[in-house]
DNA sequence: GGCCAGGTGGCCA
DNA sequence: TGGCCACATGGC
């Protein structure tokens, strides 16, 4: 197969930052980074595709099928081009946020260091939820081992030249569990429950991403998920910065962030939720781009 | 060995 | 509303 589509991307962006934010953990099990390209087994609509993304100049990405279902029409190639604009978020203009990093003293650095970076986007309503739960508390690189747990024992895959490539268990599947099953992954009764009951919610239609999208704006879409077990302020603003692409989401109690701007101003502790809102005034609009960053800068 | 991890729900005043 | 506390395990 050597089908493959060309997608235009705008100024403010690099493949290969993306990239190495994409190839940061050594566990990550759901895409593959090799040859300065992504490879990722991908569910969209019905079509199940692997799929190789690659950058062969610096205004284009190449989208090529590699195994699996091929788009049959130009609608279902409007479905993957939509797909890879989502998945680098390709559809924002940076330029303000560019403007208000450069003088911003916490944002300076992390905007240089990284340039062209782009929240990269965990498209899937479930995947996004439950890797928020697996995150939830724990260090990062063990949410990445329980994953591959949950990855390898309930995924679908794909075999392409002798390497196996990974879907994210979908929502049935994981609905169909109990806790007790689940949670023989290392993973706390809590979080398999939280898991489980948000599986069974996506399962059986009750929440989705055009449901909650057609609520409109991010705080009525915050307060509406934060009803649901298992998410709280963090995982909803998690959920609308990395999933559903809201610039202004801003995760202010995380960890990560705090450890971040300790060391940028290079404080001898991490700073209060206070001194954080004083810090991010001027990031209006871009809460979610300046906290990607600052991760990016750990 | 103790404390902290890209938090959250539940219990108590 | 606001303050603790358990949660399972890994890493330092």
């Amino acid at each position: 197969m050597d089908k493959y589509i060309d997608i235009p991307v705008p100024k403010i962006f690099d493949f290969n930052v993306n990239l190495q934010f994409l190839n940061r953990n050594a566990n990550e099990c759901t895409h593959e980074v090799k040859d300065h390209a992504l490879i990722k087994y991908v569910e969209i609509s019905s079509l199940k595709s692997l799929i190789k993304i690659s950058a062969p100049n610096k205004s284009i990405l190449r989208l090529h099928f590699l195994a699996g279902d091929l788009p049959q029409n130009k609608e279902d190639e409007k479905l993957f081009i939509d797909y890879v604009e989502h998945l680098f978020d390709l559809n924002k203009d940076l330029h303000a946020f560019y403007k208000l990093a450069e003088a911003d003293p916490l944002l300076q650095k992390p905007v240089i260091e990284a340039y062209g970076l782009r929240i990269v986007q965990i498209p899937d309503l479930f995947e996004a939820l439950a890797w928020g739960i697996l995150g939830q508390q724990i260090n990062l690189n063990f949410a990445y081992q329980l994953k591959r747990e949950i990855v390898e024992k309930y995924g679908q895959s794909i075999t392409y030249k002798g390497e196996i490539y990974w879907l994210f268990p979908s929502a049935k599947r994981i609905a169909n569990l109990t806790v007790d099953k689940l949670s023989k992954i290392k993973m706390t009764r809590r979080k398999s429950e939280f898991m489980i009951g948000i599986a069974e919610l996506i399962a059986s239609g009750q929440l989705s991403r055009e449901t909650l999208l057609s609520l409109g704006s991010k705080e009525v879409i915050e307060k509406e998920i934060v009803k649901i077990r298992g998410i709280g302020p963090w995982t909803a603003n998690y959920l609308l910065m990395r999933s559903f692409g809201f610039p202004d989401a801003f995760p202010i109690a995380d960890v990560g962030l705090h450890n971040a701007i300790k060391k940028q101003l290079k404080l001898d502790k991490k700073p209060s939720i206070e001194e954080i809102l004083k810090l991010s005034q001027n990031w209006t609009g871009y809460e979610a781009y300046a906290t990607f960053y600052l991760w990016y800068s750990l």
